[in-house]
DNA sequence: GTCTATACCTCGATAGAC
DNA sequence: GTCTATCGAGGTATAGAC
């Protein structure tokens, strides 16, 4: 993954290979299977086969881990969505790209289904962190408003633009309590019933 | 409503005004606020101006009381929703009972948003409870899937029955991320921006 | 950077009086 | 049906040695 290793770089994602790193990538997994509350530092420790004292060197508390994890993971979804998008050609492309990219974070295999955390977990954040968040998160959301907008003035569009975008991510980060990766359908089948709905009326074939 | 006393009556919802129905009560507003596992027994007692240890008397555990919450949030949803579809006329109309009533249950005022309790906290549920909440969620589901196959006969559907319920039934398990009830967008809008991803293509006005 | 040891707290649940 | 009192478990986080 070449934005990775460039977000590494730059330090705006801990390298997966150290410390840090290795418990972020537990915690998260942690978290998406039991959910935080669930989830003890003892359990976190564990997974990365250190003492649970230990991780309060890295993190000054377990909200900390937390936090890191939703920030490092929509940093690198914003990007990876970026890359998409630009790679997309027209507005219908580039927004089944949205689509397509949206149910990748969300029960792909390669993300391990990261943005499910960010979901299901909001709530256990205090405000404070919720504000840190909102910021990566509102870049995150533009890059779709401007692939909603584009489809609106191609009249592509069926509904109001910002309505349409929260119904779809609804349907999106529900996908995770049926869809089956291993199942009849295709995550690019869901894809496409996905931009039909949105599209819905115009011809996108 | 006509539909709650009967329901008393016949033993399968608690009297709101009983102890029990004012722990109930109480009990699931709290898990709406505050999520399951961050309610103590504590808070719930405190909100109906008892003692914790006095809940045990009522329920047999923590997790019995929101089993309790659920299943007679189900059984109470299911007789609403086939009220309101039996009073629809034809499927255009049934469906969009089945969108109006499930937003009520979501974010509406009347049943203090108790649909999503049973989304949130899905999995601080044992298996063993999950798999009795599931038989009533069943029947719920039922109702939605008639009202769909309806639809799909009348040529109304656009996409496919079953992956339509699940894509809309995220879009409005979501909504309480966003949806303000004294907003510019009242809640038969949304219904019908709704229904109109569902139906896309088709002429439904 | 990790260990051991532990402080300190809050939780769900119980027991028995009233 | 509610109270008081409390138990035991398990949680986050700290301190200081290595």
């Amino acid at each position: 993954m070449g934005q990775l290793n460039a977000l590494i770089q730059q330090g705006q994602i801990t390298d997966p290979d150290s410390p840090r790193g290795r418990l972020l990538d537990q915690a998260a997994q942690l978290f998406r299977q039991k959910g935080y509350e669930r989830t003890t530092v003892r359990d976190i420790a564990g997974a990365v086969g250190i003492q649970s004292g230990s991780i309060f060197h890295h993190f000054s508390s377990k909200e900390d881990i937390l936090r890191s994890v939703m920030s490092e993971a929509l940093i690198y979804f914003t990007e990876i969505l970026r890359d998409a998008i630009s790679r997309a050609e027209g507005p219908r492309d580039k927004l089944l790209a949205c689509i397509r990219s949206e149910l990748q974070f969300t029960i792909g295999p390669d993300t391990t289904a990261i943005m499910s955390v960010l979901i299901s977990e909001w709530r256990s954040l205090s405000s404070e962190v919720q504000q840190d968040i909102l910021q990566y998160r509102d870049v995150y959301e533009q890059l779709w408003l401007d692939a909603l907008q584009d489809t609106e003035e191609a009249g592509l569009l069926a509904g109001d633009m910002f309505v349409t975008r929260r119904l779809i991510a609804g349907a999106i980060h529900w996908t995770p309590y049926w869809f089956q990766l291993d199942g009849e359908l295709s995550l690019e089948d869901l894809a496409m019933e996905t931009l039909q709905m949105i599209c819905c009326g115009k011809d996108i074939r």
